[in-house]
DNA sequence: TAATTGACCGTTTTTCTCATTTGGTCATTT
DNA sequence: AAATGACCAAATGAGAAAAACGGTCAATTA
């Protein structure tokens, strides 16, 4: 049994990231925890960018997975779509990485710890967009411009789960779910 | 024609404020404008903070003003309320204060700046309330929370005028209407 | 005598300096 | 050939000194 040298630097990098964020790891911390010398990580890892960018790419292909995963081709274009945003927002809400990159950048406003967020967030647009053009071509959703779409559902669910609870009592999954369908599905306008 | 010292304490801090923001206006600098020793404007306001708060009560009452003018009783919940909204953030886009106060609250957070944008979006979000009040009960807005639904509507538009324009080009007052009245009106959702 | 003022006060903020720490390298060791 | 940690220039942070701040009030003005 060989000792994984890379293996062991990611493993020390994410809890590392996790724990300080990205300015306050220090890569001599890292080489620590990993019980490798520094010199090793620029063996594997052009810098500590890049070594960020290896973790970050991991949680989002973890995110993504979890969104695939969450949709059921039997199941309708709402019941799926709900599905999986809710569990993917809820993850990126509990995820140690996340949360102390979100503080990291209310309180120091680092860039790494901005474009990795950016990045989450173009992922899970993306996924969006796919699942809101396969529900116009299965005829379930009107025609319209899916990034926008895609964009303003985001925007919607953001604001259903971590805004609206910072001044009123927060949402059950129930109740998103139910508002999510009246306000963006069925629209607030009474049909003459 | 005697010299009006509370009116020119008030000019000289909104010029203040706008230019240089909430922390970086100093008392004595608002007295030099104004032409008033220091000790004036603590005859008329209890202290920097107070006089803060009487411009930006103005600028508030302003902009319900103009909220209220966009209302005109002839004309439907849907037209009635995109005009006001559009209006309403367009000008806050536009006012200096306003435009000096997100910055400062971006760069450096000052708790004042905070109070004071929240202290317009409250506004906001109560005429929105009574207006969807209005639309329930004329029968043109389905039963709904007008709490709620005023807060998706502020963060729609929020959504279409600011956000979507930092990732792609900017959407006019019609595109604007188009997609309020699409996404928030009628809904995504094909009717079987 | 009522209104106005700016010198003054204690506190906070900024500036400057310098010792420490940082990301990254590379000659040496394994 | 792979791994290492002493080493380097650059970035950072602690701490002291100086400047600027909000607010007061005895003196001044009208």
């Amino acid at each position: 049994m060989v000792f994984d040298r890379r293996k062991s630097i990611l493993e020390a990098a994410e809890k590392s990231f996790s724990m300080f964020g990205y300015k306050a790891t220090t890569m001599d911390q890292v080489a620590k925890i990993a019980n490798v010398g520094k010199g090793t990580i620029y063996t594997f890892f052009k810098n500590k960018e890049e070594l960020f960018n290896e973790i970050v790419t991991g949680m989002v292909k973890e995110m993504r997975e979890l969104a695939r995963n969450s949709i059921n081709e039997e199941d309708n274009f709402f019941n799926n779509l709900h599905r999986s945003l809710y569990s993917v927002l809820e993850h990126r809400r509990e995820h140690q990485l996340a949360i102390k990159l979100s503080q990291e950048v209310r309180e120091i406003g680092t860039q790494a710890a901005i474009d990795a967020l950016a990045l989450v967030e173009k992922a899970i647009l993306a996924f969006l967009e796919l699942e809101i053009e396969r529900g116009i071509e299965n005829n379930e959703v009107k025609e319209c411009d899916p990034s926008l779409t895609a964009f303003l559902m985001f925007k919607m669910y953001i604001a259903l789960i971590f805004d609206w609870e910072k001044s009123h009592q927060s949402l059950t999954k129930e109740e998103i779910a139910n508002h999510f369908e009246f306000y963006m599905m069925r629209g607030i306008k009474v049909e003459q």
